[in-house]
Parts: structure tokens; sequence; C-alpha cells
DNA sequence: AATGAATGAGGATTCATTCAT
DNA sequence: GATGAATGAATCCTCATTCAT
């Protein structure tokens, strides 16, 4: 039975829904009808709200990194100084709800959409812009010289997307805190060495 | 016109197209008419020698990695000293052969293939054992303590894995040298700190 | 112009096409489009429905062998004593509705499928086993003793079947009446005999 | 390495294998390269002795059918009378060589087959009228008139098919003597009731 | 607002058959 | 005499997408 203001409500199942689905399967070869199961409504009202399955995929997308875009706002918000907002930085990638299997697939497919959609790959830079603008910015005034912070935010945010892609292949369910001393470790070596 | 001893050419021929094929569209989502259209050949015959896509897939699988073992295993033989053994074992995973953009599309769609199948893990797995192993056995005598080395190991095969992640979005084309040198910056850190 | 309620019309329009195809081809090679194309829908439309091939065929089986056994059903209601409803039993086996050529060809073919399905198998021996329950049920109180009750049974079953397997031979069309006759010949040899 | 004469013995060997095979899938859905696999050719060597699939299949229904052909004439020839010349043909039916597993989904499959080779009907026609013919020989002496023995040759027949298409759904093993027996039964029936 | 109905397009896979050696 | 090489032509099945209700 319809009723009015569905519409932000569907939306938001169906972005979960996508996300839960590439997350299970562990590929975007998800079928719309799969997503629509999932949450709770035809396949037809997918497209309803969302024109196409690519649109759709995007949106999780951008769902995605908005959250996580939120969660490392919100942790700079509350640190002080540049090496605790650099923890908050780091430690947004690798938090509970972030650092999961779920995510983590659908973080795998994201980069592999993106090799298929504009759209996809402006996305995926944007994010990967923002962290290093933001790792430059706690890094720069730790390290002096431009390059070198401009060096130190780029491995920086390889190791975290490299942690990311081994956590991958793991059996085990992936340990935060682990990943998180892995950064920060070389998060240390990088400021100390620069000390 | 058929002549004897096709098997192994069409075998090298099809894993090299599917490769290509997969580089280029960014994608497993390949057809095998497509792989075996570039192989030359008809898809029925990549099925003859194959026997299904997803055999054809790992296949492919199996020559990258292998080749990619390969290079290592060279690297190493001409390299002497731990250091210098190091910059090898960097230095093949960022060559002009492959460091390109086929290849990088082609492993990141490994992690995908290997959330699916078994085997696909298994050989994943198996490769980034070798990696983190290759890298213990040299950083050990460098960093003395166990558990540094290991960390140390563990880091910079994260940072390779997230360069080449990396460079999925990049525009232009892959920069081996300065891939390379981002990764022997942070060994040095490693290195230095212990000395 | 896409109707409600449209399931039970199209799966019987699809099982019936699926006689009639199986009937005109005399094999169980046909395809599902060709169905489809007879029940006026599209291939994918079987499969919506059905799932696969082979359940269609299923659905086909019980189709007609519930048709039968209505039909059985039906004569024994109208009949009165045991010899009525003998003729009851092997009528229905002989009736204008069954024993035309479609269908002959069809039974013939679920033998077949039997082979190689397990539910088709199963489908086939309840069959048999009313049938030849049935016949026992009216033949025991004719015959006397159950051993000949049983033998009696199994061959006046035999019988029929075979002469359905004789029709499948046949240039002319198929003659009920003479095969009825047949029939009743032969129960009239058994229950003269103990008499 | 190719010999002299292998013609006759590879036609024979693939003819055995396309029993056997039917005989194991219980359809005539085998493939040419599973019947030569069988045989220990290559499936080029079956079309290079045979032409086509179909002609293969045909070969493999003349070689059982004139296999049961002559063991009806051996079993005629060694009888003497009436009754026991029924009894010979009969006989020939369910002799361990004929009324196993494999021979009778070959029978079941050749039915289908007539329902779309022209040959194959005239084959199955050909041996029914044999069948039927042998029957009548005998039946019409010992029971008189002509319509009535022509009607017994005619259930006998009937029941013979009709056993062996029962015994494609058993799941043990064929009993070649309760099933001479029960036609044995029906063929005193006919001749008491006459004598 | 929501869905059942329906399909076209496409893809993996199979297989009889041909051909050069 | 025999086979490996190769393919075209199917066939089953899937799926995104559309449409009328």
């Amino acid at each position: 039975m319809p009723r009015l203001g569905m519409e932000p409500i569907r939306r938001a199942a169906l972005v979960k829904a996508t996300i839960a689905e590439i997350g299970r399967l562990g590929s975007l070869d998800v079928t719309v009808s799969q997503i629509a199961r999932r949450a709770g409504v035809s396949a037809a009202l997918a497209h309803h709200y969302f024109g196409d399955k690519e649109t759709l995929l995007l949106a999780a997308m951008r769902h995605t990194l908005s959250a996580y875009g939120a969660e490392v706002r919100a942790g700079l918000a509350a640190a002080n100084g540049n090496r605790e907002r650099l923890e908050a930085i780091v430690g947004a990638g690798f938090s509970e709800m972030n650092f999961c299997r779920d995510t983590i697939a659908t973080w795998l497919n994201f980069y592999v959409l993106a090799q298929r959609s504009e759209e996809a790959m402006r996305l995926l830079r944007v994010y990967r812009h923002r962290l290093r603008s933001n790792l430059l910015h706690e890094l720069t005034p730790l390290l002096g010289e431009k390059p070198k912070a401009e060096a130190g935010a780029e491995g920086v945010a390889a190791m975290i997307d490299g942690i990311y892609l081994h956590e991958a292949l793991h059996e085990a369910p992936p340990n935060p805190g682990a990943a998180c001393a892995q950064v920060l470790g070389y998060l240390d070596l990088l400021i100390g060495d620069a000390a």
C-alpha cells in the first residue's frame, strides 16, 4: 500500500541493499532483482527511482564515499593538533563501520566500476584527492618541506588503500587496530625522521 | 589450415588476449567471444582448450602471477646484498612490463575474481605470501628484530599494492620511477630508523 | 499489454504447448523457443515461470499424468461392479483425448525423460503403481487368488503400455476401439478362466 | 598406426559403443565424441566411417534388431512343435543378452528415433511385422480361426513390448524368467481357451 | 506508489561436422 | 587409416529494462 513520502525511504533502502549485495557477492555482477529483493521492493521500483543499474551503483558509491567523508570530518572536528588529526584521518578509514568485509568488497568494486564509468572515476578521484589533501594539510607543518609532505601524504594514502586490498584476501575478520597501527607506525617514521 | 601442435600456441594466445581484454574493458565482464576474436580464433576453440571461462581467467591469472614471480627471481639473482635485493623485489613490481594499464587493471580484477573463486583466492594469497616472505628475508638482517621486520614487510607490501590501486585512477600513464622511489623512500625510513 | 493474474494462464498455455511440441517432433529435443512460440510468448517468459526446461517438461508430465488420473477416477465413479470398473480403467487409457498421436509421443518421451530425471522416474512409477493397484482392486474379487490377480494386473498393465508403444509405429491414426477390445479380450480370458 | 582391414573392426566397435552409450545415458543425446571415446577412436573417425550421427544410430539399430532376429531364428530352429516354437519366440526377447538395462534403454530410444527418422520407423515396423508374423504362424494351427490367431499375436506382441517398457522403470535388475512366464501365461490362456 | 508481466539482447557452452595433415 | 584443429549453428538461460495497471 503506497504511502506518501516513500521516495527517500526507498532510495535509502535500495542504496543500502546495493552495498550489501555487492559485499555479499564481492562483485558488481549483482542483479537489480537481488538488490530489490533485499530492499523488500520490486526490481521495477529500483528502475523507477534510479533509472538504471549504473545510476544505482553510483548512488551506492556516493553513499559510501560521503559516509566515509562524514566520518573523517567528525574525527577531525574532535581532534586537536596535527598529530591527533592525522590519527583521526587514518582512523576513519579503519573504523568498525568502514573496515568490514562488505565495505572492503564494495570499495574494491568501485575501482572496477571506475574503469568503465566516467562518473565513478570522478568520484574516486575526488575521494583520493581529499584524502591526500587532508593528510597534506596536517603533514606540512610537521615535515616542513612541501615535497616531503607531499610524498608522505602519497605514501600514507597508498598504504591505507593497500591495506584495504590485502584485507580482501583475509580469511579472518579485519583487524582495525592492527591496520591502524601499521599506518601510524609509518607516520611516526615520517614525522620522527623530520623532527 | 590445421597444423599439429597448435595447442600451446593457442593457449598462450588466448591467455594473452584475456589479459589484454580485461585491461581494455577494466572488468571481468569480457566475453569469451571478445577474447577469442582478439586471439584470432573462435569462441568455441577457447572452450575447447580451457573448458570454461573461469578456467581461462584463472589461466590468465596464473600467467600474470608467474611472469611477475619470474621477474622477481631474476632481479634477486642479479642483486647483491640485502638492500639491493629489496630494490630488486620492489622494482619487479614496477617494471615497464608489469606496471602498465592492462596489467594493473588485470590485477585489480583478480582481486574481484578471488571474492568468487577459491582458486583465485588461493593464487593471490600465494603471491602475497611470497612477496612478504621475500621482503622479510631481506629486512630481518637489516632491522634486527623479528617483529619490526614483519611489520616492515607488511607495510611495504601494502604500499606496493596501494600504489597499484591508485594507479588505476590515473589519467596519465603510470610512472614506474616515481612509484618505485616512493616505496624505496619508505624502506629507507625503516632501515635508517633501525640503523 | 500486461494484465494481472496471467501466471496460471501462461503456465497452462506453456504446458499445453510443451505437450504439443513434443508430440509434433516426437522428441524431448524441442527447444524452449519452439514451445514458447507456440504458447504465444517469449522464451524468456517460459524461464520466468518455470525456471528451466526440465521443470517445464516435468510440469507437462504431471499435467498429462493427472489428466489421465482424473479420467480414470471419473470412469470409476460412473461404473458399477468389478467388470464395469475394469472397463472404465482400461477405457480411460484409450479415450479419444489420451490415445492420440501427441499424447502417445509424449508418454514415450516421458519414459526417456525418466532415464535421466529422478522426478520423472518417480512420477512414472506412481502412474504405474496406481494402474496396477486399480486393476488389482477389481481383479482380486473376480479371480479369487491373490497371486493370480497380481499376475493379471501386471499383464493387463503391460498390454496397455505395449499397445501404446505399438501405436507409436502406426501410420494410420490410432484406433481406440480396437485397442480397448484387445485388452478387454485378455481380461475376459483371465476372468473366464477363473470362473 | 593404421593397419589394413580396420574398417569392419572400427565399425563394429563404434556400433557397440553407440548402444552402450545410449544405454548408459538412456537417451539419444549421446555425443559422437562420447561414442568415439568409448570405442577408443576419434570422433572424426566415426564420421569418416558413418558420415553422420544419424547413420551411426541407424547402424546401431540395425545391429540390435538383427541380433534379436538371429536369436529368434536360432530358437525356432531348435524347437519342435508350435508350442515350443512360441516359447522360443517369446524367450528370445527375454534372453539375458536382450533383456538388460542397456538394450531396454536402446529399444526405447529407437522408438523415439523412429518418430524422426523414416528409416528408423521402417526398421521398427519390420521388426514388429516379423514378430507378429512369427507368432501368427504358430498360433494359427493352435487357435484354428484366423481372426483369433491375429488378435492373439497382436496381444502377445503388445504384452512383450509393454513388459520392456515397464522394465525401463525398474530399480531392480530385469527378471527374464518372470517376464517370460507372464507372457507364456497369457499364451496358455489363449491356447487353453481355444482347445 | 508500486508491481506483475513481458521481452530483447546477449552470453556461456555444446556439438556435429569439416579439413589438412 | 586416423586425428587434432577448428568452427558455425544452435540452445539454454540471464538480466536490465519497459509498460500497463
